[in-house]
RNA sequence: GGUCGAUUAGCUCAGCGGUAGAGCACUGCAUUGACAUUGCAGGGGUCACAAGUUCGAACCUUGUAUCGACCA
């Protein structure tokens, strides 16, 4: 006999190490199933398990559990992604934090060793608690896109791409974080609203021009013009004045009109800059003149591109005042010189407003892009960066999703797709930090056939897949070139900038030896991501692994990802993999957030730890998680008070099966989750109530293990849970094939629960309990293949609750995992439509007697006797079968077939008969006159409705026949229905 | 500003042309036989608002309001 309840921690991790053990979650290897792959969006190495991973993964799990009984040949490829940008900056702050020496004192190769102890120490700190969840990742597999296989992958790519025109380099505005001091693509850049100013500077117009220009009175009405022998401009920035090379108008501003062509002298650095015509300049906007900075703006760099203007460049790499040759370029005052920007920006300011040309200081909502992982303000800067072409890779990567090849779920997502890809920016994939693949390429200097450096092209640029191949090549490049014997060696001590200043090196005309150095730059993290559905299956080779297992079943991941890694996985794969697309489906779920719909965040201090779900956690623990770490730190205290409000006794220990399940309910398609963790309670109560129906079938003497053949059952009862089995099975089939998880989690929940358990086992009751024979004995084989069947179907959804109970079922079955075993009814189904029909009938007679009962308020315990009139002769042998279990379950002493029922008796209408309960001593007629008429009205509401349906004809010359036939049936079953209810209100009134 | 989405029971959410649903919460009754992490029964909704299309609208169309996400 099994325990009186699931302990989840005396079972979950046992039974997961036997799966390990056992080799459940390697790929059967039977090359003649159909494949079925899916590849893990990879986690951050440095991360843990949070809400929206174990959704994720949960999904992934159900899909391979369920594909695996279905007996395909199953890969879930587990891995972890190095994130670059992310990682070191964990580490970085870890040094700190510890007292170490920075990254820079360190020096390249010592923080590197840094990093990878700390990713051995805490990384795979996710896969770990991916196993408490149940996850049935292949784990003699995983990856990491940091490994020597991975990185040749990474190489061979960039190499290629570069052969095939596809990656450059270029200078052009980035987007730089200096905080990090890297450049960042697009996406990793937030905009976010903040309460900023909006500086409005006069700029001095040259050689004593001036314009009038109009001005307007309190109420704005125009009142005529003044003369000005200055231009207002307004900035969000007033320090990139330095700057600005000049004033833009809109071509067809008249205000501005005879300013074209015209200068200013820009304030403080005393240049003088031109007044160009731009459509960029919104008339509308502040005074309609804007002032032009190329060099730290991307509409002004283009302006500039398109006006002619000078580019200066005035900020350092960590966001500071240039000094030296920068400075001499743009004129900046010394006193400027190594201030940080928003110092800067307050001399600026302090210095028009000394000068008299401060015009006015506004405050203004304004938008300012933050790095998404230092947080800072991100500048635009001109640096020289490496490129990937993305126009020309998505124009496949777009139409393999219109030819509907991928195809999203929700399909909805596709236009958010299509929308990134139709205006695809060039990919920035060099990152000037050092944890992540370093770039194949290596810079020595370009010359001529004298061997004379060229002064227009300072740089000779070598792509090769290793530094040996790298040599070959420069040592090929420059004898061709230069047409003598060169010797070529590595010298690293060359620093970035190597290139940028070799051009002054004049020595290089006597000399034959020619330094080389590795660009010092990594690439972006999603370059190496975007390989991921091929590199782990071991490309460039040709594997078995990537025959099987590419292109993958499905993608599962969250809406905020699609551009990061889908679009370029889509990108990378249609490239490299002879034009097939990485997967199949992208299945994007919800964002899961708390119970008000917030999303959940460390920093806000309402995450919910997936595993303190699994084994409990009480309050102090729970307030302690979650007020450290937090963004305001003055907040804790809130934060403490909400949580203690809302979880007052901490969490319960759930079990992982509780938390999945409902994450499976909750994963509908196109809406967020708000987790309620009551639901998790539910959930737990669930599998509680499986776990004892399970008991009661071991007491019941339940055989488990056992097949049946449902044609050669002769209860109907039992041919009646047969077809519910199967009917069950295949709804949740078509569930998740369609990825609607909660309509699969809800149809077994209602199998379990109000099929299984509430009618199935109270009716089998009477036959387990009674006399041994042929009956008892099929119901005991049917009961415990009823489980088995419902152990599957449960299993991929709740794997820890059903591989248990299977275990602890096994006596008279041949022995094995449950995650092993086939999906019921694969070929086809099973059902029997007149036994169906009779145990409904049994069913709506049960519930039609218990509801009456209660109604009138009958004492649960009292059994009371019944007389049924007006049967027909199929209900007649129906209560001959099943007289005793209607009698127990709805409390009856009695259940006799009459002509007429008793006048004075309680009612209730059962298909074509009126069964009456003998009770009248019990109650009131006057109460039960009341309830009638309660009932009474609103039939009538119904037959009215239904009769003006059917009146109408245009309803019933238009809508479907059958639909109107199904009108006209209800109709008349509500007319009957309301016949008999009267005839027992009129004997009662007549009493 | 653009795009997408949401608004259904007290709460969290399904449903998306043909009789308004689930879980939790709530109410009443029931505790020696699988289960109180339970059973039986029940109450509770002008499906945000307005106009339209249709024989018929929670569902389709348009507009309005409120909220949200992403992009600029």
């Amino acid at each position: 006999m099994i325990d009186q309840r699931f302990d989840p921690k005396a079972h979950e991790q046992r039974i997961y190490e036997r799966w390990e053990e056992a080799g459940c979650f390697k790929p059967s290897g039977d090359t003649s199933a159909q494949p079925y792959a899916i590849m893990i969006p990879p986690p951050n190495v440095t991360g843990s398990l949070h809400m929206g991973h174990a959704l994720n993964h949960t999904i992934q799990d159900i899909l391979c559990r369920f594909e695996r009984m279905r007996g395909k040949n199953v890969l879930w490829q587990p891995g972890m992604d190095h994130a670059g940008i992310a990682t070191q900056m964990v580490v970085e702050r870890k040094l700190a934090a510890t007292g170490n020496q920075s990254r820079r004192e360190l020096g390249r190769e010592a923080f590197i060793e840094k990093v990878w102890e700390w990713k051995t120490q805490s990384g795979g700190q996710i896969l770990e608690q991916d196993k408490r969840l149940g996850s049935s990742m292949d784990w003699s597999r995983e990856k990491f896109t940091l490994d020597p296989d991975m990185s040749e992958a990474v190489t061979k790519v960039f190499v290629e791409l570069y052969e095939q025109g596809l990656i450059y380099r270029d200078k052009r505005l980035v987007n730089w974080d200096p905080h990090f001091e890297t450049a960042i693509s697009d996406i990793e850049v937030e905009q976010k609203e903040v309460a900023g100013h909006f500086w409005h500077l006069r700029y001095p117009l040259a050689g004593g021009v001036t314009y009038e220009h109009p001005v307007f009175d309190e109420d704005g009405e125009p009142a005529g013009t003044e003369t000005r022998d200055y231009v207002v401009v307004a900035t969000t920035r007033p320090e990139t004045m330095l700057g600005d090379t000049g004033v833009a108008v809109h071509p067809s501003d008249e205000r501005y009109a005879g300013l074209v062509g015209k200068f200013v002298d820009l304030p403080i650095v005393g240049r003088r800059i031109p007044i160009v015509a731009d459509e960029y300049a919104d008339p509308e906007k502040g005074s309609g003149a804007v002032k032009i900075t190329p060099a730290h703006d991307f509409n002004d760099f283009e302006v500039g591109k398109r006006a002619g203007l000078a580019v200066l460049n005035i900020l350092t790499g960590k966001a500071a005042i240039v000094g030296g040759g920068e400075a001499e370029a743009a004129c900046i005052p010394a006193d400027y010189v190594g201030l940080d920007r928003f110092e800067a920006r307050k001399q600026v300011v302090s210095a028009f407003e000394a000068l008299g040309l401060l015009q006015e200081i506004e405050k203004k909502k304004i938008e300012q892009p933050f790095g998404d992982r230092s947080g800072v303000v991100v500048e635009p800067w001109l640096t020289d960066q490496w490129y990937v072409d993305a126009e020309k890779l998505a124009v496949p990567a777009l139409e393999a999703v219109k030819s509907g090849r991928t195809r999203f779920v929700p399909e909805n997502w596709d236009k958010t797709y299509y929308n990134w890809m139709d205006n695809i920016q060039p990919w920035c994939v060099s990152r000037q930090l050092w944890w992540g693949h370093r770039i194949p390429v290596w810079y020595g200097p370009t010359l001529d056939k004298n061997g004379l450096l060229e002064k227009d092209k300072p740089y000779t640029v070598i792509v090769a897949f290793t530094e040996e191949e790298a040599l070959e090549k420069a040592k090929i490049h420059y004898q061709d070139n230069c047409q003598k014997e060169v010797e070529i060696q590595i010298d690293s001590s060359k620093d970035r900038n190597f290139y940028k200043h070799i051009s002054l090196d004049k020595e290089f005309k006597a000399k034959t030896t020619i330094g080389f150095s590795r660009d010092p730059d990594v690439l972006d993290t999603w370059f190496s991501s975007a390989l991921w559905p091929f590199s782990t299956q071991g490309w460039p080779n040709e594997t078995d692994a990537l025959k099987q297992f590419y292109p993958g079943a499905v993608l599962v991941t969250a809406p905020d990802i699609i551009f990061f890694w889908v679009a370029r996985m889509m990108m990378m794969g249609l490239n490299f993999m002879d034009g097939e697309v990485p997967f199949k489906d992208v299945y994007i779920h919800a964002i899961v957030r708390d119970e008000s719909g917030k999303k959940m965040s460390k920093s806000e201090g309402n995450v919910i730890d997936p595993v303190d779900l699994i084994d409990g956690i009480d309050v102090d623990a729970l307030v302690a998680k979650r007020t450290t770490g937090l963004r305001r730190p003055e907040t804790a205290p809130q934060v403490e008070k909400d949580t203690r409000k809302r979880f007052p006794n901490g969490f319960e220990s759930f079990g992982a099966d509780a938390l999945r399940f409902t994450l499976a309910a909750m994963a509908t398609k196109g809406r967020d989750i708000n987790l309620a963790v009551d639901r998790v309670a539910g959930y737990r109560n669930f599998g509680t109530k499986l776990w004892n129906a399970t008991r009661f079938a071991q007491m019941s003497e339940a055989a488990f293990g056992t097949s049946v053949n449902p044609e050669t059952l002769g209860v109907p009862l039992n041919r009646w849970i047969v077809g519910e089995v199967y009917a069950c099975a295949s709804a949740v089939s078509e569930a998740i094939e369609d990825y609607r998880f909660n309509d699969a989690a809800s149809a077994i929940y209602h199998f379990i629960w109000d099929v299984f358990c509430d009618w199935y086992l109270e009716l089998s009751k009477p036959i387990l309990q009674g006399e041994d024979g042929a009956d008892k004995d099929e119901t005991q084989k049917v009961l415990g293949w009823t489980l088995d069947q419902i152990f599957k179907i449960l299993h991929p959804f709740s794997p820890f609750i059903t591989e248990t109970l299977w275990e602890q079922t096994l006596e008279a079955r041949p022995s094995g995992f449950l995650m092993q075993q086939r999906w019921p009814g694969l070929e086809n189904g099973w059902s029997d439509k007149a036994a169906k029909d009779e145990i409904d009938w049994v069913l709506r007679t049960i519930s039609s007697v218990r509801s009456v009962r209660s109604d009138v308020n009958v004492p649960a315990g009292a059994k009371v006797p019944a007389i049924i009139a007006g049967v027909s002769e199929v209900a007649r042998a129906r209560i001959d079968t099943h007289r005793d279990v209607i009698m127990r379950l709805a409390r009856l002493d009695s259940l006799k077939i009459a002509d007429i029922t008793p006048a004075g008796a309680v009612k209730c209408v059962v298909d074509e008969a009126t069964l009456a309960l003998e009770i009248a001593d019990l109650i009131d007629p006057e109460a039960e006159i009341e309830r009638l008429d309660k009932q009474l009205g609103k039939l009538n509401g119904e037959i009215t409705g239904l009769e003006k349906r059917l009146g109408n004809e245009a309803f019933v010359a238009k809508a479907p026949e059958d639909v109107v036939a199904e009108q006209r049936v209800r109709l008349a079953d509500l007319l009957a229905t309301r016949d008999k209810l009267t005839t027992a209100r009129d004997q009662l009134a007549a009493l």
